[in-house]
RNA sequence: GGGCGAUUAGCUCAGUUGGUUAGAGCGUUUGGUUUACACCCAAAAGGUCGGCGGUUCGAACCCGUCAUCGCCCACCA
């Protein structure tokens, strides 16, 4: 079975190996999983990318830890599930389909209609759908893609329709005006998160409201501030507050108190500040505000101008004295703030705007016009009317979408509602008790202050993408006849909705037909839920809630929650109490929040910045391996991720930075060969069709690097393997670690398996980048660097050859299932070469150690009766010792042929121990050792390195240069001088007292050391002197 | 405005409960075709741990403060 040494080639090569044994694993069906009684259950639900696009680097990083963490389980031997989906991200994805729509078409979703529109946007998702299942492949993914699901499936839709439906039943639902930022170019309502501020140059504008028959000594007018003054036509008051004097005082106190607190650099600012606001008494205006408080309680009331409408003026604590004019005009239909002034008030709401952005029949003569133009017009009217005072100059912040980049206005309309109260409670106590851990725990109280507000959840959108809402409007019907309809149905709920005269028939099973309540047409709501209102039941949907499914009742709650802080509040909060009120139970134990990915300025990768990477162009130069092991490596308790990535011209290799400006265009021409090649973004047909440029970057060639060493220290194994047996078949036996003699042996075993132990440990608490940093340095420093370096001259010893392979194959063996979960392909390609090179039981190995797979085996266990301390540190005397030696010849140019000798000074334990190294001294810096030992011959012309516990001679006879020997022990003097008389001051000074007696010893021992050190280089140096 | 985080070698980052002389990778310099690996080996140089103050026998680490940067949330008549 063993292959040719010349087959197995000196660079690991990650294409061929992705793809057989991603056809291997899928094939032979290791990442399926279903319930099993003998084993305990291990479940994580990926957090669903959004079919909006292809996946990019935040999902490259949130799903290698999550199959780190799932590969880990399956090897501990946890019946092990990974479920992977999609979301349908209702608002992105209707959005980027409609753009392309009107791009590609010049067509609005109006033109085609909802069904159409849906149609297109299912082609979409299935595209994308498909490329993200793809990706998640290619990067090795242990999926059990059986299982994969989509938030709008079947089964989701009945969780879904299970969830409202108890949601309606418990009365937890119900209907209200809520303002949504309103798109008037799309017309359609948009998220928070797809708005953004831009800050324009506005005005400010005063304006005088007339009084009603003022009294003599009152003011005949009120006069308000604006930056919109057109909403004036849907004012409906305007407000004073209604104890001016106390809460102008109590702005003055607190600010009093910032400026006392304040940084220098802010005070002056802070106190000009406050001067104006003191200014408002002295200048008569705040005995204004107070008149006008008073004729707000008596009832006092205004002309609404441009308009014949009588509005009131109240008092309410929203306007603020220190403020504009100390008024405001309220307008609930309009203003977020105002509407809430609105509903204590009792005020009638007045909506003056259609849907497309122009006045409605509210604004009266004004209809018809758009904001702009209506605002304009208003000024000019109030201004021929003598009612505007004054304008000033103002930057305001402007709410802008992202979509279509026009402004935003604030629109109200009807919302469903979600009551908060006891179920974030319930979300709150479960994360305060601990049930559910949040790692890194300072996210918590991000968690908990979300929560703890209990805002009601508007779970409606203006949008056709979508679980539509399963509620039916019913005008006109009595409740007989509604009870008639659905007589002995308990899948069917009805309420009376009094606000709008209307029945509300909320189905939990089935879309109802017009016609369900016989003499009545009833009409189903035209808005869907919010995405996120399906993702909370992601845990438990994804297994087959409401049925009690075996899945549920076996994997549910589910292993970890693996995701971004972004959406700890909107997502993990809303499953946490949506499991609860579905299941009772959790939906998870614990939650890890893993760093942003940023790009090498500092800033978060994101589509409209342009600057995302599609991790399937990291593996086509660096493998999946390398991006995994890359992002676990990086994956640290409170650091983002930055990445510098650059392009690498594939024609002459040049590379080619990556810049705020080529960063998102479709091709690039090398400024070194003048030829163009395309980038990710290429989107036509004649960019399509250039080269792709690579995507370099540091982190993922010292990854790749890594990978590339364990496959060589694979291949030396293999090829030693290979040679020729001996006959002497007693010594092939298993060995008993207990029985190991050499030293390194019983090293490389213990460092084995305080590896192992603290791997298992950091990567069972998430700390990633830990456990890649322990791998990372076991096996090259010390697997590599000394193991196999030491094995080499045992492996030409027949006598002493077994052992070390058995060694050698059996830490290999460890190491490789140790890094399976981060780099699956290269420790698998290595696993099945092991097991087939038909070599094992040579060396005290079976196939039981090779299992059919390395995907199946067992997950290490470390044996801690291995490890010693003591021994571990004994070994760092031989690395000391060793690295001496090398400095000596590097720095003295002795040619790397050239054998050299050397004498090692040194009480008799270390002698004992470091004799039977002789061999590792010869073979690793081609130097003999002379002798060891308290006495030992010192030869004449020697370079002298004196080092703690011993002096290190290194003869070098006609290579001396006694002027550079000399130089590099009076450095070396002065050096030790320094901390000796640290070392000194420290003993004298209080030090001896306060601190533990053992510190107190270790720094008199470590002063003893420098003091013999210092000592030997200074009869080195009377010794060069005589040469 | 509220909250969170960061500041350590030229660059990117580690640094466990405060305890010898603060580490790694990349880059730099020097030397290498050593029977796995040049995607490599050996070695070297390189740091007042952002500033100031405090606690302590002792501070990169704890406390205060200032500076700079980043993120999240809220608000802006």
């Amino acid at each position: 079975m063993s292959e040719p040494s010349n087959e197995i080639p000196k660079q690991y090569n990650p294409t061929a190996a992705q793809e057989k044994w991603a056809a291997f694993w899928d094939k032979n069906n290791f990442f399926h999983s279903q319930p099993n009684p003998n084993k305990k259950p291990f479940c994580v639900v990926i957090p669903p990318p959004n079919v909006t696009g292809a996946l990019h680097m935040g999902h490259a990083l949130n799903n290698t830890l999550q199959d780190i963490t799932v590969r880990m389980k399956r090897m501990q031997g946890f019946e092990t599930l990974w479920i992977p989906g999609v979301d349908h991200a209702g608002i992105a994805t209707q959005a980027v389909v409609e753009r392309r729509l009107l791009e590609e078409e010049k067509l609005t979703r109006h033109d085609i209609g909802r069904d159409a529109l849906i149609q297109r946007i299912w082609n979409w998702k299935e595209k994308y759908q498909t490329r993200i299942i793809s990706q998640l492949k290619e990067m090795g993914c242990s999926c059990d893609w059986n299982r994969t699901r989509f938030t709008l499936d079947e089964m989701c839709v009945k969780a879904v329709r299970h969830f409202f439906f108890k949601l309606f039943e418990q009365k937890l639902i119900y209907r209200s005006k809520r303002l949504v930022n309103w798109d008037t170019f799309l017309q359609t309502a948009v998220s928070d998160d797809e708005v953004f501020h831009e800050t324009i140059e506005g005005h400010f504008w005063y304006v005088k409201y007339p009084v009603i028959q003022p009294k003599p000594d009152e003011p005949e007018f009120v006069i308000v501030a604006t930056t919109r003054p057109e909403t004036m036509l849907g004012d409906t008051a305007v407000a004073v507050h209604p104890d001016p004097e106390s809460a102008l005082n109590k702005v003055i106190n607190n600010l009093k108190k910032r400026i006392e607190n304040a940084p220098e650099k802010e005070k002056p600012d802070l106190q000009k500040e406050l001067d104006d606001i003191e200014n408002r008494k002295s200048s008569g205006k705040l005995d204004n505000l107070k008149k006008l408080a008073l004729m707000a309680k008596n009832g006092c009331r205004i002309k609404l101008p441009l308009t014949d409408r009588i509005i009131p003026l109240i008092a309410d604590n929203w306007a603020k004295p220190e403020k504009g004019t100390g008024c405001v005009k309220i307008t609930p239909a309009h203003d977020p703030n105002d509407y809430e002034v609105g509903k204590r008030q009792e005020l009638p709401i007045i909506n003056i705007l259609n849907k497309n952005g122009t006045l409605n029949e509210n604004a009266g003569k004004y209809a018809g016009l758009t904001i702009k133009k209506s605002r304009e017009q208003v000024v000019a009217d109030l201004e021929e009317r003598g009612l505007l005072i004054s304008v000033e100059e103002r930057i305001i912040e402007l709410a802008h979408s992202d979509r279509s980049k026009t402004p935003i206005e604030p629109f109200l309309n009807d919302q469903w509602f979600i009551k908060m109260d006891t179920l974030a409670q319930n979300a709150i106590d479960t994360v305060n008790n601990s049930e559910v851990r949040i790692f890194p725990e300072r996210y918590k109280k991000g968690y908990i202050d979300w929560l703890s507000e209990k805002r009601d959840w508007p779970i409606g959108r203006q949008l056709w993408w979508g679980h539509r809402i399963p509620i039916w409007y019913c005008y006109g019907a009595t409740e007989k006849e509604i009870e008639k309809a659905f007589a002995g149905r308990n899948d069917i709920l009805w309420q009376w909705d009094s606000e709008n005269n209307v029945w509300w028939i909320c189905s939990q099973t089935e879309d109802l037909p017009e016609d369900a309540v016989s003499g009545y047409t009833i009409v189903q709501e035209e808005d869907v839920l919010d995405t996120w209102f399906s993702s909370a039941l992601w845990p438990h949907s994804t297994l087959g809630w409401p049925e009690q499914t075996p899945e549920l009742n076996y994997y549910y709650p589910t292993g970890v929650l693996i995701t971004n802080r972004d959406i700890l509040t909107l997502w993990v909060a809303r499953m946490v109490l949506a499991g609860k009120f579905n299941t009772g139970k959790k939906p998870f134990h614990d939650v890890f929040i893993h760093p942003k990915i940023l790009d090498k300025y500092g800033e978060g990768m994101s589509k409209s910045k342009g600057n995302g990477i599609d991790p399937i162009s990291v593996i086509a130069k660096f493998g999946a391996d390398a991006l995994r092991f890359a992002l676990a490596y990086m994956t640290t308790e409170n650091q983002d991720i930055r990445l510098t990535l650059d392009f690498e011209c594939p024609y002459c290799g040049t590379i080619v930075e990556q810049t705020k400006k080529n960063r998102t265009q479709p091709k690039i021409i090398c400024p070194k060969c003048g030829v163009a090649f395309r980038t990710q973004w290429a989107e036509t047909e004649s960019d399509k069709m250039l080269t792709e440029g690579a995507m370099l970057g540091e982190r993922f060639e010292v990854a790749r690097n890594f990978c590339n060493k364990l496959w060589n220290a694979a291949r030396f194994v293999l090829l030693s393997l290979q040679e020729p047996q001996t006959q002497h078949n007693e010594t092939r036996q298993p060995q008993n670690h207990t029985d190991i003699h050499f030293l390194e042996d019983r090293w490389i075993l213990s460092r084995l398996a305080t590896v192992t132990k603290n791997v298992t440990e950091s990567l069972e608490t998430y700390r990633y980048a830990d456990a890649m940093r322990l791998l990372y340095d076991f096996a090259w420093d010390e697997f590599c660097s000394f193991y196999v370096e030491m094995v080499k001259s045992r492996l030409a010893d027949e006598t002493r050859k077994t052992q070390a392979q058995t060694v050698l194959i059996y830490v290999l063996n460890t190491l490789l299932r140790l890094l399976h979960p981060v780099i699956p392909f290269v420790t698998e390609e290595i696993w099945q070469r092991l097991r087939l090179s038909g070599n094992l039981t040579g060396v005290g190995l079976t196939d039981n150690d090779f299992t059919e797979s390395i995907v199946i085996a067992l997950w290490p266990v470390a044996d801690e009766s291995v490890i010693n301390t003591e021994m571990e540190s004994q070994f760092k005397i031989f690395q000391e010792l060793l690295r001496a030696i090398r400095d000596v010849r590097a720095s003295r140019n002795v040619p790397p042929k050239t054998e050299i000798t050397f004498s090692v000074r040194c009480d008799t334990p270390t002698a004992t121990l470091l004799k039977p190294m002789e061999p590792y001294f010869l073979s690793m810096t081609k130097s003999r050792a002379t002798g060891w030992g308290e006495s030992v011959t010192v030869p004449v012309l020697s370079s002298t390195v004196p080092l703690a516990g011993m002096d290190v001679y290194v003869d070098l006879s006609d290579l001396i240069d006694v002027a550079a020997e000399t130089a590099k022990l009076e450095k070396e003097i002065t050096k030790l001088d320094g901390f000796i008389k640290s070392k000194e001051s420290k003993l004298n000074s209080d030090f001896v007292n306060k601190a533990p007696a053992t510190v107190v010893e270790k720094e008199r021992q470590s002063l003893t050391e420098l003091q013999e050190q210092r000592q030997s280089a200074i009869e080195a140096l009377t010794k060069l002197k005589t040469v």
